[in-house]
DNA sequence: TTTAAATTAGACTTTTTAGTCTTATTTTGC
DNA sequence: GCAAAATAAGACTAAAAAGTCTAATTTAAA
């Protein structure tokens, strides 16, 4: 019945409920009252395992961002083409008022939030966005290396158009509180990367 | 000696001394004390002018977006052509860590502060979004009926994503303190633009 | 099962923030 | 320049939020 002490479970608790909170709120917005209805513990269940607020702020970033890093590595390998991968990616945005984690992209909320007021935080965004770059910076030059995409697209820069459109239109849907902005969006960046595809004789079209 | 009252004068200097302020720290992270330390005066001078702190972030959010407004129209219509006036607005948003208003972008601090939380304010980066988009449509519009632009160009998708680009972008390069991914993002939407652009005998081609 | 250790409840204290009110000062119409 | 009205200062009160601490409960090792 021990399988890390019980303390390690309530302090995962505890960020599991407190995530959504944070991420729609705000840090600064939340209170600790919050977290006590939410996980319907009282003080010193929150306090015999965090020493303030602060500490459950940032093991709710560390704990938002790694789900979100999960579910991307998730979805990416379950894809074979670069393509695909960034695909998948995107799709993962597809519906911006139904966000993976309660109160929206976290690269979005945080980042704002942190700006100018929150260095620690502010570091663990800017590592989550280089992170993301990096990674599918690389599955598309791993595209164009195997053939499947052209030598003319620019990796660096399409993974920037990428990560800033899904941004962008993620503000743009959730304040209108419409999908049709990030749908656009995403067909406009699939269409250009589809338009770099090398076409080979493939499954597909022989159909 | 009186212009409006001094009332009006004051509430005026609260306001734009407020402004900076709550579209850094946000709105629920601004205190009173806070505008008492940049306005230099007592509660009594607050509480005089505005009802709650509430008044006063409304008042400043709506000042704000005003202000926005104003530069943009004052950008725009110093330029003759629809492709001068869309580069001088994308110019406006060069330097992402100078901002026009201290904090950054206030349709990506307010949009991201009041969802889940305020839906005043809310409703007002809506309708700040919304004037936008269509008032650079139109210019596009306008731009393609006198044959500066080809029939091609969606001028919609185009100015949606050149909202939803700077806005990621802004995003990007204030959490990782650098102007290049504003800088590439601009790159790439004014080549895009200038792709649908026809070619005309110009007077500038003629020099 | 027992019991010592770990954990949590919840009343309480402290701190921070918002907002009020009286008094003093400044404006402004005359 | 003066008096009435408007405005602002700042001490004070109220409310909200953070954080502490002891007693009670739960956990888990023996």
């Amino acid at each position: 019945m021990n399988v890390k002490g019980k303390a390690e479970r309530t302090r995962q608790f505890i960020i599991e409920q407190s995530a959504p909170i944070f991420n729609s709120k705000g840090i600064a917005g939340t209170t600790i009252d919050d977290i006590l209805a939410a996980t319907k513990m009282a003080k010193g269940g929150i306090y015999g395992n965090f020493e303030n607020k602060e500490a459950i702020s940032i093991a709710t970033v560390d704990f938002i961002f790694s789900k979100v890093s999960a579910k991307t590595y998730s979805v990416i390998s379950k894809e074979k083409t670069a393509v695909k991968k960034l695909f998948a990616f995107i799709d993962l945005r597809k519906n911006p008022l139904d966000p993976f984690i309660g109160g929206g992209c976290p690269i979005l909320n945080f980042g704002v939030d942190s700006d100018n007021t929150n260095p620690t935080v502010k570091k663990k965004v800017k590592a989550m966005i280089e992170a993301s770059l990096a990674l599918f910076i690389d599955i598309l030059k791993q595209g164009i290396a195997s053939g499947e995409l052209s030598e003319e697209l620019n990796p660096e820069e399409y993974c920037l158009k990428v990560l800033v459109m899904l941004e962008g239109a993620t503000l743009i849907s959730r304040v209108t509180e419409s999908v049709k902005p990030m749908h656009t969006v995403i067909k406009m960046l699939k269409s250009e990367l589809k338009s770099f595809e090398i076409r080979q004789a493939s499954i597909s079209s022989m159909v």
